[in-house]
DNA sequence: ACCGCCAATCAAAGCGCTTCGATTATACGC
DNA sequence: GCGTATAATCGAAGCGCTTTGATTGGCGGT
């Protein structure tokens, strides 16, 4: 591979003005000289070791990305992971930057965060951090710019993007209460992940306003997969007031609670609503099609990673909530409850 | 932070034996003074640089990653993916690799190629490669160690490794061949992956082997989605003469395949047996429960990874073909025919 | 008492780039 | 035609590490 110092002896100057040419730097250049540099640089098909320029410039424009989702498959089994990754590389591929990836589950910051300290990563995206483990603050300590993505706001005092959660779920607790349903059950997903805490409370909040008591027995933590609301559902189901309708962390738990109703004979939407989020493309094909929210991963994504390439240049990023509104798609899984339910 | 140099200063000892013992180098070097020099490392709390490092090196141990598939939400949407990548971060990181991600839908070489070439990745693992691009040519041309994912190894000849699609196939069709059936659909997904062309000549293969002759009709292309499975499977449905199973190319198309089924009230199994790819949580939970292929993604994400290491450290790989034998998980949703069909 | 060896350590060059003070060439004003 | 500001280019140091030939000191053998 030709280094630089080729291009410089094979166009005849010296190193700091091609270097000077190859950056576009400061100093002014003959357009003639330009012209002859680049020239040799096409024909040397010369392209800069991104490794020496990260060591003299200080500076590897590579964002570090952590998937805080603790259990198994972690990374981007969900809708939720993929289309935030996908916006990250998205604009950061725009803005020249590239994404290096250290997602395991999580035991201590030696292992997982020492790739990003070692390797000089500008900056670190944080996603959907568990609030119960000393993640965070390890990454705080590594004194890199950190935006998180899904992080309670008040904590840490860090940049934080994130579907607006708190619209969301009163998208859906309208839809719910403004059908009718007073019986609503909630399977909130991971306990400890901020989203689903917002939800909870969104959710408590709007029975409470509606002038509904919350019933223990009606809201649910599990794990954000099928299995988990196909047998928080038969739960639900075996109680003797059973709800009237399930908001369901995701789509994913979603199908469980579809599949569980089908199995007990539950008619789906008549005899039980269920909502969604996500709007996972199998939503659209269920029986009968899941009514759902439609989060703008991707958007939030691109945000999170435009504000830490910023921080990263030195503009300064408050510390603010950047919100997304998700959407609600309406299909055939809700609808009014029975009169005599 | 602090540098080798600070180390060497604190120590009273040279940079080159404080290298030295930090790389359990080739040097002996007394007890006592590897036990000072290790005790201001700490003190210090010092890191290497890997930047510096890979400088000087010229190794980086890091590995590329670039997923092939085309289409929209590229990665890790699916199954596939994900699995392979869990796979591959958790084989890298034991070996101190890292991994970094470039992965947008396939445009030219310069831009998705080129960070792989100019950060000077060790090495690149790409994953299910459309075989009508000009991807691996490019890939190739950059020189790099590479193993690859799902492709046919007769071209290229690199290392490569996958699931075992023939013995995947062979189980299918050996299933629903051995429940009876001769009227078998096959809806086979993106058909310029390599998988889903394996597939589909096995399919076509047992079919002619067990006297069938095998139908234009039966045999939809489409994309693995839960769409085009439902579309598709309303097209089958249409025909004179419908199919009696389905062997869908992966979950999210048996998923559609199941729910046309259900809209154009065709018993499942009863009328139609349906088997999907990959054993997608959801799976499970479906009615009736799928029967379908479990594939052990996350072991040939591993076993990549692995091969690339050792390429890189300059032991012969020879390019063969790595395979990994999907097993196949019978649930409710295949039976026999209908006598009457 | 001397030679040769090996263990232990050091000094310096080099990896490929950026940066910035220094130097030389060019243009302008009067 | 001379001084001076500016354009254009160069030289050299430095980024933080590895590597290797060179150096030193202590030991056994004779």
């Amino acid at each position: 591979m030709p280094t630089i110092y080729d291009v410089a002896k094979e166009s005849g100057f010296s190193l700091a003005t091609v270097s000077n040419v190859l950056n576009d730097g400061p100093r002014p250049v003959r357009p003639e000289t330009r012209r002859r540099i680049l020239e040799v640089v096409n024909r040397l098909n010369y392209h800069p070791n991104a490794v020496a320029r990260g060591l003299a410039r200080q500076r590897t424009n590579m964002l570090g990305i952590y998937y805080g989702v603790v259990d198994s498959p972690s990374i981007a089994i969900n809708a939720y992971s993929a289309g935030v990754l996908q916006g990250v590389l998205t604009a950061a591929t725009e803005a020249m930057y590239n994404v290096t990836h250290v997602t395991l589950p999580w035991r201590d910051a030696e292992e997982s965060l020492a790739p990003f300290r070692d390797r000089r990563s500008d900056g670190i995206l944080v996603v959907a951090p568990p609030t119960d483990s000393d993640l965070m603050p390890a990454l705080c300590s590594l004194r890199l710019p950190l935006v998180a993505i899904s992080w309670p706001p008040e904590q840490g005092n860090i940049p934080t993007v994130d579907v607006d959660d708190v619209a969301g779920a009163n998208l859906v607790m309208d839809h719910l209460l403004g059908l009718g349903h007073r019986r609503i059950a909630h399977l909130m997903g991971h306990s400890n992940l901020i989203s689903a805490e917002v939800r909870r409370n969104v959710y408590q909040e709007r029975l409470i306003a509606a002038g509904i008591e919350p019933r223990p027995e009606y809201l649910l933590p599990g794990l954000y997969d099928t299995k988990s609301g196909y047998e928080n559902t038969l739960r639900l189901l075996a109680l003797p007031e059973p709800p009237t309708a399930i908001f369901a962390g995701n789509d994913e738990i979603a199908f469980g609670v579809l599949e569980a109703a089908r199995e007990r004979g539950v008619a789906v939407p008549e005899q039980l609503s269920v909502i969604g989020v996500d709007d996972r493309p199998p939503a659209a094909f269920t029986t009968p099609p899941l009514t759902t929210l439609r989060q703008p991963f991707q958007r939030v994504g691109e945000e999170a990673a435009r504000l830490l390439i910023q921080r990263i240049a030195g503009d300064a990023v408050p510390a603010v909530l950047h919100l997304f509104p998700p959407e609600l798609v309406e299909r055939g899984s809700t609808t009014a409850p029975f009169a005599g339910s």
